[in-house]
DNA sequence: GTCTATACTTGGATAGAC
DNA sequence: GTCTATCCAAGTATAGAC
């Protein structure tokens, strides 16, 4: 296990490397343990290291797990970010939410985020953090909600946010529903598949609309996306 | 104590009366404490009970939990058939959904099976037997939403299996998210009213519309059904 | 059917050697 | 910065007295 520091890039610091390890060891344990499973001496055991590390680099196992909740958000921000900017339309959005749903199976993003959700029904200190960590996802996905809403007249009408509200929890939810069948089963679900159906009836009927009724001034009714 | 049987009804049997406290007891825990509260220890010390007690009527904990759900899914049973039934038209639906959803969020039903299907992820003994349990609801709403759906010509077009998932999903979804935040912020929102808009919105333009375009119109996308 | 006592395991956390 | 050893709290589960 050669200390190549070509880790976490900008902050590679003397102890960094351990640190990262440490983290690595916690995403693995909430993704396929759970929160009940990530306790420091099961992550120390995936990690093989000591578990008294975990109470010198990070002070406490809650600590560790949000730090590692960290490390997952910056990676799914890289992801996210570049992509969602070059979606204008409600189909190109629903697609593209299919694909970062799949990615997010694979790599076990969303388990481990859930999980820790779960877990702050357990342990109301971790309400606050998380919820700083989530705005700044909620607020990712308004965005590009408003952007795709603002392309048609009746957008103007919807409330971003809560739809926002909507979209992420539809996520956490199908997480922790589809968890209960097995991997094979589960690949042959393709709920995306029908909200890509539902977002394409959804446009077709916006195309055959006629003038919008409220929001006087804005209607460039005419090349419809 | 007085040991008055009008307990469960009808199987009132020698010792269903302690049994029903148990299972009281673990209900409460979930709501409260979460997954991770809901030890065998912590279960006794809120109902009031030996510790042993547990293992002697249902043999374990997860057991004990299973048991639990399964009161909790007969009283939403009761509540939800009936009222589901009366309901033909989206709005209602939606509007319904929202009534249910704010109860089950106050009686804390959702907390209690969000907890366990979380649970599912650290201890997997408990994916089959919770898939059962949620079988049948998710059977409930797919009937209410297939009803609603074949009141309009588009709604053949949609899988109702699919959405009926969905909506499960959403409600799992948003108790997770919105527990992070306390209980004053979180009765602000009104996300409910949102997709009451929604809904709205989405019959006006149906009933805009002109002739159903019937199957071939679409271009059914993936080969649903 | 219920309680006490107990055996055993795992988890959080720290002190101190290296 | 890492490891060993250790303490203490909490958990599951069972045996046996009542």
């Amino acid at each position: 296990m050669a200390r190549a520091k070509a880790g976490t890039g900008a902050a590679s610091g003397p102890s960094e490397d351990t640190k990262a390890r440490i983290i690595e060891a916690a995403l693995g344990s909430l993704h396929e343990q759970g929160i009940m499973g990530a306790s420091a001496r099961a992550i120390a055991r995936r990690g093989d290291f000591n578990q008294a590390l975990i109470f010198y680099h990070f002070g406490g196992v809650n600590e560790l797990l949000l730090a590692a909740v960290d490390e997952l958000s910056s990676r799914r921000n890289d992801r996210y970010q570049a992509r969602l900017e070059g979606v204008s339309s409600l189909r190109e959005l629903v697609a593209l939410a299919g694909e970062l749903h799949a990615e997010d199976m694979r790599d076990g993003h969303i388990t481990v985020l859930t999980q820790m959700l779960a877990g702050a029904t357990s342990d109301p200190a971790l309400k606050r953090p998380l919820l700083e960590r989530f705005q700044p996802w909620i607020d990712l996905v308004e965005t590009s909600v408003s952007r795709v809403l603002s392309a048609s007249p009746y957008g103007a009408l919807v409330p971003s946010r809560d739809l926002a509200l909507a979209i992420t929890a539809q996520f956490i939810g199908l997480e922790l529903l589809l968890n209960l069948e097995d991997d094979e089963t589960r690949r042959e679900h393709h709920i995306f598949s029908t909200f890509e159906l539902l977002a394409g009836m959804l446009e077709a009927m916006l195309a055959q609309l006629p003038v919008p009724p409220a929001a006087p001034g804005t209607g460039t009714r005419d090349g419809q996306q």
